[in-house]
DNA sequence: TATGAATGAGCTTTCATTCAT
DNA sequence: AATGAATGAAAGCTCATTCAT
């Protein structure tokens, strides 16, 4: 409670001139402009006169804080990354079973994918990359898929999750989340937290109309709660 | 039976030249090469000259087959929907539940999105065309769309799909099968047609253990005949 | 006599689209072009506009024939080179002394410096090269420096060179020869052949008067021929 | 022998800061880490950041000793083209054969040109300027040129020299000397005065071998000495 | 129908120079 | 006097597309 900013709150934006000498928060300008535009026209279909035309200053301008356009995809990739692992800490479950614990990681997922950093993630294909910054990239990307991967597995073994094939598994869930990027608006009726909520219940408890206690996070982080400080 | 190809089977690759005076032969085989190519490399990072020299022919006798490089991504949109489209069209039910029947048209889906044409309708960006050629494109996109969301209101209505968001709903799903041109190697473990058995698992019957009787297509082709003709 | 073509004589000009069909005439069109341009502006100060422009052609038709603009300045050294390997080749004496193969040697030398493409290989510096085209350019001209410090060495072993430095002393000559690009104009009174007779006068003879046999390299050759067949 | 200060003496490097509020001082020391630099990396292959560097200052803090880079070049072919004046200046003689004159003159021209002003004369092109300016040094380095070819003439009149012709004459000696920037490396086994010894030797004495009174300039100036004031 | 060659339009990147502090 | 940041003006290179044959 009080000051802590959760991955679904976004810092309010600010124009890039009124950051005065505040070169990280210039640099986060420019990460954000290009995000944007990359997710609008495409990495390719996005020129730096346009990033700087958005930002109201020139182009050779951006080049005071990027090494060149790729390294400009590269961060935006990077600060994905970094949303999503920091999602995926912040919102461990402790305990619980591997279904409990999946969920709560997709959910968080969810939320980073809804956002722009995330949604560059999931939409700009890496192939943009030189093969060095790719080689980077994809150990990350592995390095998450492997933690949805390893959830499933510990589902299947604890028997919370009926036996399947864990990649198969994962990249269904994955898919689901990372195609956000391809509809979502956020000015929708739909935010992040919500969204996650929904499609939770979708993918955990199935599409068929049954009678079951929902598995909502909130109701698992009780259930938690409970068995941890009884 | 008999000549009925279905969508899983895949043609022959017959090199350019053999094609002779093959007009619509070599058509094909220009769009197939173009296909892979836009998946290795992306639509902008593949060059005329690449596709070309995959067919061992010179840039320019492209041009005798297709107006521009656009036109040649607008048919591979094309043939990836018309795929899609008779996929559904052979597949769907004449009865059975909302549930059913949606499970029916997302196994047939999931068979086109294993395969080239399918691969570039999820995973090339229509960004790439010009506002004309998208509108077409995102207008048969729509069609698809709506296609499922129908089916899942059907599912709603007739009480065998629990009350949810119908567009997310049919979001959710379309973007597990789309996801699959990031992963899927057609010389991996999977064929098109497991893929959708798995997939359909478990996304209808959730991913959480439990005892119930299983809900693949035959198992539902096989109830609904019962049913239509007893 | 006959058909022999001297390194001195010069094909004649030819504009560039008058070669029609063939390849390497065009090739050599760019490359005496560019030469040219080098020698006028500077490597740097040639922009590929001016060589095309000059050609009658647009930029990008250079790239037909060369990869880019550092492999056209590669090329311009590379005809220097093999023009003066050629030139010592051709006018090697297979007698003498050391000192009068060191002189015929630079007669050759002197008449490719005051062509287009020694003239290049003495004037534009090959800093301009990337590390790797640079390295193969130095090791050939090493190659020449060491032919001529080896004349050197051959005359002061057969005593037909005063005692010396053989390094400095190729320097002193190439230096001359080189210095070449910079004042000479072919319009002007000077052709190749005499201005390498004069040079060879001043620098093997000495500047002071004094009264002695001239050692030309026609008188040269003539004795070695007695020397040879009597 | 008081304050005489040689061409061949260099100030000792004192680094830019230190210079404190020694305007002239700091003057200096950019134009002699500019003149190393171009003689590295070419003129254009130095960016001014690089000077700045160097000198571990900033980019813009050169622009309050010099207009723009230009100025930079031609500041350093000016105390080249001074050095060199200062040289013949100091060394010539009043009295002796026009070749005599000559020999010491040249002697004096090496050892400018094997230090850094005197290399950027020789070696950076002087098509780095703008027409203004390069008129202004080309009218100094004819200044420079007529001198030489004006001593030829001398020592052609007086008999001393052989018949020839001066300009070529003139050009031929001036290139071994420029030559030096290519190949001298400060560090190696010459130094200035040595290596202005053994070019005088080579090019006044010839490369052939003979039995004949050295005319080092020393000998020169003894022999002079005793000309003039016995 | 096919090809070699050419072109137009564009984009990234570089860098000397200037501005505000 | 010095700096961080910005800018204008290129210049090299790419590539879809067209032309002449």
């Amino acid at each position: 409670m009080g000051m802590v900013r959760t991955a679904a709150e976004q810092p309010p934006f600010v124009p890039f001139r009124d950051h005065g000498r505040d070169r990280n928060g210039k640099r986060d300008a420019v990460l954000r402009t290009a995000a944007s535009l990359f997710l609008e026209l495409g990495y390719r279909g996005t020129r730096l006169d346009d990033v700087a035309k958005r930002l109201k200053i020139t182009k050779p301008a951006l080049y005071n804080y990027f090494q060149n356009k790729e390294e400009i995809l590269f961060e935006c990739y990077r600060l994905g990354i970094e949303m999503t692992l920091e999602g995926l800490r912040s919102s461990a479950l402790r305990h619980g079973t591997g279904l409990e614990r999946l969920r709560v990681a997709f959910h968080a997922y969810v939320i980073v994918m809804a956002q722009p950093f995330g949604m560059c993630l999931a939409r700009v294909d890496d192939l943009e990359l030189s093969e060095d910054a790719r080689a980077r990239v994809r150990k990350d990307k592995r390095k998450l898929d492997r933690r949805f991967r390893g959830l499933v597995e510990e589902g299947i073994r604890d028997g919370s999750i009926a036996p399947c094939d864990p990649k198969l598994a994962a990249f269904t869930l994955a898919g689901s989340a990372n195609w956000i990027s391809h509809w979502y608006r956020p000015e929708g009726k739909w935010n992040p937290e919500a969204l996650g909520d929904r499609m939770c219940e979708q993918l955990f408890e199935g599409l068929a109309a049954r009678k079951r206690a929902p598995v909502t996070p909130r109701a698992v982080a009780q259930r938690v709660r409970k068995k941890v400080a009884p």
